[in-house]
DNA sequence: CGAGTGTGTTACCATAATAGTAACACTATG
DNA sequence: CATAGTGTTACTATTATGGTAACACACTCG
């Protein structure tokens, strides 16, 4: 199955809250950009909030900003804050057959590898930052202008 | 959310396969070891039939042998022959608001950086081959010996 | 001080993916 | 020809997800 795409409304949330340059938005708003409703957007910013990323005022004239430099926020950051914080991969539903050799140890190599696996994918995340999505949104706006 | 345990069954059935040391195995057997249906595994067996990594032979006496050596199987095969075969992170669901600049432009910038994330997965798991968890299979039986 | 704005949280629904189960047509062996 | 075994389909229960509405609470501003 897919990753959910809490991780990429997530990345886009924060993105906007860097646009805002310590501006509060409200939810409302960042819902009209990802195009979903404001409580899906809320919940993503509980799990961020929780994550010490970024810090709600609450009552009139609130809204959310960043509670750190987009540069120091990594995707790895948003991907921890947002997705279960389990192993990405799931072993077998029922435990093996003990009475098997394979059965009774396939499990415990399968955590190392898939771990492994876990650990690349996180550190390729590591290497980009808030602020760097930021810098390539530019970019990009301005080689494809507003086309579409 | 997580990758599917299909992975993980699909692993462990190549490495009853590579066990099997060129004898044909049944999937009533290897769902004895997984401890599921035999439907179960065959599902995955078509799938990895169709992956080139499996034969099958029917009938009577028939049953299931890797289509090449172990150590010519790497887990990426594996796991490109059974999970969906589209990217590993969802993005947004609706269309982000063209309007808004960051809307407009994040999914380029979020397809780079999952795109990435999910190569630097697969590649860790490119180094790994089923011949290779057999033998760490063996090794873990030989550390903790029948315990459990 | 009170109206209004906005958060945080809960509950509920529809949808999709998954794994388990049974059933059945087909194929090859012996 | 009887049997063993695959390949595939259909159905079910469970779970995760995202969308939606609702509401209590908090804070600002007039």
């Amino acid at each position: 199955m897919t990753i959910s795409s809490r991780f990429a409304v997530a990345v886009h949330i924060l993105t906007l809250l860097e646009t805002g340059r310590g501006e509060p938005l409200t939810s409302e708003y960042m819902a009209g950009s990802v195009n979903t409703n404001p409580a899906v957007v809320r919940r993503l910013l509980s799990l961020l909030a929780r994550a010490g990323l970024t810090r709600a005022r609450m009552g009139a004239g609130g809204g959310t900003v960043l509670a750190r430099p987009a540069a120091e926020i990594t995707l790895r950051d948003v991907y921890r804050a947002v997705e279960c914080e389990g192993p990405l991969f799931s072993l077998h539903h029922e435990r093996p057959n003990p009475k098997c050799p394979v059965g009774r140890n396939i499990q415990a190599v399968l955590e190392r590898a898939t771990g492994a696996a876990q650990v690349a994918l996180e550190e390729q995340l590591r290497g980009r930052t808030v602020a760097d999505v930021m810098a390539e949104v530019v970019a990009e706006g301005r080689e494809a202008p507003a086309s579409r």
